[in-house]
DNA sequence: GTCTATAGCAGGATAGAC
DNA sequence: GTCTATCCTGCTATAGAC
């Protein structure tokens, strides 16, 4: 998230990408694939982003990926691997504590934390981009029996429709606010306290 | 789901009303292709679904769909023409009216009530599962500006960011319900009042 | 680690018979 | 209005040289 410049690295033609050290931007080759990838998924959509523009992209060919990811699909898998991780850690947290709405404000706001690394906040653009594409991916089952664990962490069946709709949507807040304030750049911290500050509203 | 209601169509070119009657289930060939279309699209994705595909499920050969419609993407256009004519009629009575809490009730009952045609519902569905097909197609892009306009009208770039996003979530609140409830079935209507009550309340 | 070249296939779209 | 047959393009993935 840090250099989000890939792009002036496209126009020098064929580039060698070399060892990992060597690479400009101190990235192994892997993982800027995985960042020139994810951009694009979620620009143009996983489908319809090729290997080759990726490759193009990256200034290499399409073969050249094919050493670092056995497929395409596997890029997704990789992207979401940790992520899946970091958000089971959560839930298992929360899973131990009483089921109270201080949990419930905590589990927010560490779903908030984990979303303030931009990598992670990509890849729930990603998902929420590409949920038909995703859907046939056995990553994407897996992030989406994440999703559905952590709603079930903050509502649980026997509790009034409105009432569970209604912490679901904490959820919704924490991912939305980047389309909501679209046009309205203000500062991204600021996007952020004002989600929050409604997500923590929304599970009381 | 509910009939297509011929009176409203729009027809292009070569298109004949008298047509209808010969379908079994009283559909017209295009209609029968909308809806198969639209259930692939929300199933399997816009990118992944093929003529080919939409073909089989109706018995029919690709080279007959393209009689019906000159491109995939007009299956699109003409699914959301109408619907996109609905939000706008929404749109221009929410314009109309003072800025009150009393309107954007309203305004949020209105709209409820377009989501209960099962039509309108899916459409909604197509457009979050495939929004970054969507984007790249001109109807895509109308359908984001009415949906752009919509928050708009429920809250102006001069109030809090919380209320704003407080305010939009209301529209999230309504598209969301099928999401949150996916394996307590419940039945339709209780969840669609859930969610209203939800999304009242949120533009309070 | 990266390349060139290509296999193998599926997609959207069209032509023209019936 | 629907069919068969086909064109053309672009895709994922692999083989094998360097």
């Amino acid at each position: 998230m840090s250099q989000d410049a890939p792009h002036t690295r496209v126009l020098r033609g064929r580039h060698r990408i070399g060892a990992e050290d060597a690479a400009a931007d101190g990235l192994t080759a892997r993982a800027r694939i995985q960042e020139v990838a994810l951009s694009l998924f979620i620009e143009e959509g996983y489908d319809k982003t090729s290997l080759r523009e990726i490759a193009e992209r990256l200034g290499v060919t399409k073969a050249a990926l094919y050493y670092h990811f056995p497929t395409k699909e596997d890029i997704v898998t990789s992207l979401i691997e940790d992520r899946a991780r970091l958000l089971a850690e959560l839930i298992e947290w929360g899973r131990a504590q009483p089921r109270t709405q201080e949990t419930r404000q905590e589990v927010v706001r560490r779903y908030s934390d984990l979303l303030m690394d931009g990598r992670h906040f990509k890849i729930m653009q990603f998902f929420e981009r590409n949920q038909t594409s995703v859907k046939n991916l056995a990553s994407g089952e897996t992030m989406r029996g994440r999703m559905v664990e952590m709603m079930d962490l903050l509502s649980s069946p026997d509790e009034a429709h409105a009432v569970q709709l209604r912490r679901s949507l904490a959820i919704f807040a924490l991912h939305a606010s980047w389309f909501v304030f679209r046009e309205r750049p203000g500062n991204a911290e600021e996007r952020r306290e004002a989600a929050l500050e409604v997500a923590l509203d929304l599970v009381s």
